[in-house]
DNA sequence: CTTATGACTATGA
DNA sequence: TTCATAGCCATAA
C-alpha cells in the first residue's frame, strides 16, 4: 500500500472521534506536514467519503468555519451532520471548537 | 524538467 | 469587525 500524502491525510481523518471536529492544519501537523493544510483540503475533495471511512465533515477551518461551496450538498448539509454527532455550533455559523476541538 | 491549481492559514488595511 | 493579499507545498499536466 502506498501512502499517498492522500492516503495520509485520509488516514488522520479517519482517527477523528464522533463529535469532534479538526482544522486542516491539525490534520496535516499530524500527519507530519504543518504547512500542507491546503493540500489536506484537496485530499478531502479526493476523499473516498464517509462510505469509504473519511469523515470530512469533521474536518474544518482554523476558525472553525465550513467548507463553502464545496460540501456534499451545502454547507448546511455539513452543520446538521456534525450537529447530529453532538457537535455544537456558534451563533456566527461555526463550529464550536472551544469544546469540539479534537485533543491529540 | 516547469507551470498551474487549490475543501488553508496568517497577516495587513 | 470584515475583506483582500501573500506564503505555503503536494499533485496533475
Amino acid at each position: 500500500m502506498e501512502r499517498s500524502f492522500f492516503e495520509c491525510a485520509w488516514d488522520v481523518v479517519r482517527q477523528i472521534p464522533e463529535g469532534r471536529v479538526a482544522s486542516y492544519g491539525q490534520v496535516a501537523r499530524l500527519m507530519g506536514a504543518p504547512r500542507c493544510a491546503r493540500q489536506v483540503g484537496y485530499a478531502m475533495h479526493g476523499s473516498p467519503g464517509v462510505a469509504g471511512g473519511v469523515p470530512c465533515h469533521r474536518v474544518v477551518f482554523a476558525d472553525g468555519s465550513l467548507t463553502p461551496g464545496f460540501a456534499f450538498g451545502g454547507p448546511d448539509e455539513q452543520r446538521r451532520m456534525l450537529e447530529a454527532e453532538g457537535v455544537r455550533f456558534l451563533p456566527d455559523g461555526k463550529v464550536d471548537m472551544a469544546s469540539c476541538a479534537w485533543e491529540v
